[in-house]
DNA sequence: GTTTGTTGAGAAAACGATTACCCAATAAAT
DNA sequence: ATTTATTGGGTAATCGTTTTCTCAACAAAC
């Protein structure tokens, strides 16, 4: 097992030519059942494998995909990249994880690279406010599909996402249903589709129990300030507040930790809900109420739709929405 | 920008040979600066782009590494593979992420499609117990780097982890000087190197302090059992327990809030520290003491000495340690 | 016994780059 | 004025596949 061994050395040795070879290695064309054992049989003894620069080059495929994530060390990206990658393997696809880090300019960069490297497809996720598969010269070809934010060209592409809107609204009315009267929402300064949408579910939970959302008094945001001055002073000015709806997981653990610290009881004194459903929900006190996204279908459905734009059955443009689960615990009890 | 352009369109749009093309791309060779010019123009409004394939095909070269990681939605490997990308990108790779969820045979799986893919180099992070590049035929000759444990032949290999044992011995320490006389040690089910250098370096602090270690005395172990049943029968048959040092974060925050569903106080009943310092210690409540990998420097030297070993500059066998830093926080107040 | 069809397999082109080798043309040295 | 270097750049081989053509051999059909 020391040299590499090419095609045409597995020829040599089994006595045929590299295109029966290649035709057995890919069971496409004709030859015998005999030759196929004898050229099968040197392959395992040489430990042949195919050279895939020059498949690729040939076959002008590259049975790899990138993905564009903006911070794999987030959990709902990771969560998804993870499997997606999983499902892709299993395909016979490789990934190549690009970090954008919410880089206008390192996307680009890396979709320079990623069509340099001739790759089959790409999954954005979370992408720049204009993504624009254009930006790159000829990239239009390549088949893409966006996951959680919306490209900027809605026509002709595929982009998959939670029910962001559905789960905030679920969530909102479960702190009305544990008792709340007046809720507001905990955001963080960065914009998202998806951030917008659970806003929106808010607002409308809010309206359906009869309360007009107002920016100023319902909605709080979450800055460089620290959070817990920032709590004690909202609360001291608006007393009421018994909820809290908080846009992800991330803010909901900074202001539970807030809320402990200022001595205020959760739940009784005010409920929390937060959004994504992470692993340490279970192991705050109290464990904390979330949203779940299905994270396993979102990434089947994106592995499957690319697959199909790579083989181009079908080049729908869709927008597919993912149902979310409602994860009721102790922080909304 | 629609068809896409190889060195041969280039060259006749520019009226030279593909050879000089090369060359110019390459800056390698001998070519005028008219020439230069006239070429780069030419790339420039044509938006042409290496087809790496071929480049690759041709060099033998794939300017691709692998990494193998065992589960990326855990926040340290998340973080390294995310830096060690950053970096590699920087230096004109690309990275191919493999997720072999702590599967043996996974791992094996990927090793073949990388090396067939014939990636230039391999980072292995927290690798199977018996890692073995050795297992796929002629990877042999795949350089490649261990993070975090330490491959089966320590020989030629490049080794490079935080130090465990000096950070479990500080944070050990740091729970007798906040006045812990009593404290044991919380561990998962799972081995790793890395926490058996935990392990060793709680023992000789317990030591260190005049406390013989006994398994059954100073260790539990979480296992799939209701944590906060577990820690309660512990604490009643060990009530002099007044310290934790718990593997890593993640057990410290199970445990923490069973200590807290216990009624017991951190840190005046208890004290309490981690590992890892992962972000929601911040914003736990109490905030929790932890120890803080170097994750930075871990990317920097594992990409250095992985690229060294591509341009084999020296294929030096070492063990390389990166020192923790201690994270006080109010858990061992 | 000639024609037709089928099966198995080889020869060679092509994919897009890099590079060793070659040869003009000019410059430098004698 | 001839030889010798140097510079610029073209030709063609090569990397390891896949695939189109081609054809021999044998079987089936007439």
């Amino acid at each position: 097992m020391d040299k590499k061994y090419s095609i045409k050395d597995i020829a040599q040795l089994s006595g045929v030519s590299v295109a029966t070879v290649s035709r057995v290695i890919n069971d496409n064309g004709r030859f015998s059942e005999e030759t196929r054992k004898k050229v099968l049989k040197v392959i395992k003894e040489t430990g042949y494998q195919t050279n895939f620069s020059a498949k690729n080059l040939r076959m002008n495929k590259s049975f790899s995909v990138g993905i564009l994530v903006p911070d794999i060390s987030n959990y709902f990206f990771a969560t998804v990249v993870q499997k997606i990658e999983k499902i892709l393997f299993k395909c016979g696809y490789s990934t190549i994880i690009c970090n954008t880090a919410r880089d206008e300019d390192k996307e680009l960069a890396y979709l320079k690279m990623l069509e340099s490297k001739g790759i089959d497809g790409l999954i954005v996720i979370s992408g720049a406010k204009a993504f624009d598969i254009n930006k790159v010269s000829s990239s239009s070809k390549i088949p893409f599909i966006c996951i959680d934010r919306k490209p900027k060209d809605k026509k002709n592409t595929i982009f998959i996402a939670s029910d962001h809107y559905q789960g905030a609204l679920d969530a909102t009315d479960s702190l009305f249903n544990s008792g709340s009267k007046h809720p507001i929402i905990a955001t963080h300064k960065h914009y998202s589709s998806s951030g917008a949408d659970r806003l929106r579910g808010f607002k409308d939970s809010l309206e359906k129990h009869g309360l007009p959302f107002d920016t100023s008094r319902n909605q709080i945001t979450l800055t460089t300030e620290n959070t817990t001055i920032k709590m004690e002073k909202v609360l001291k000015s608006q007393p009421e507040i018994d909820g809290i709806f908080a846009i992800n997981d991330t803010v909901a653990i900074e202001v539970l930790s807030a809320l402990l610290k200022l001595g205020k009881s959760v739940p009784n004194d005010i409920k929390l809900i937060g959004f994504d459903d992470e692993p340490q929900d279970k192991h705050t006190y109290p464990t904390l109420s979330s949203v779940k996204q299905d994270t396993d279908r979102i990434a089947q459905v994106a592995v499957e739709n690319l697959i199909g734009l790579i083989n181009s059955t079908g080049i729908t443009s869709e927008s597919i929405i993912i149902p979310v689960e409602l994860m009721p615990r102790d922080s909304t009890l």
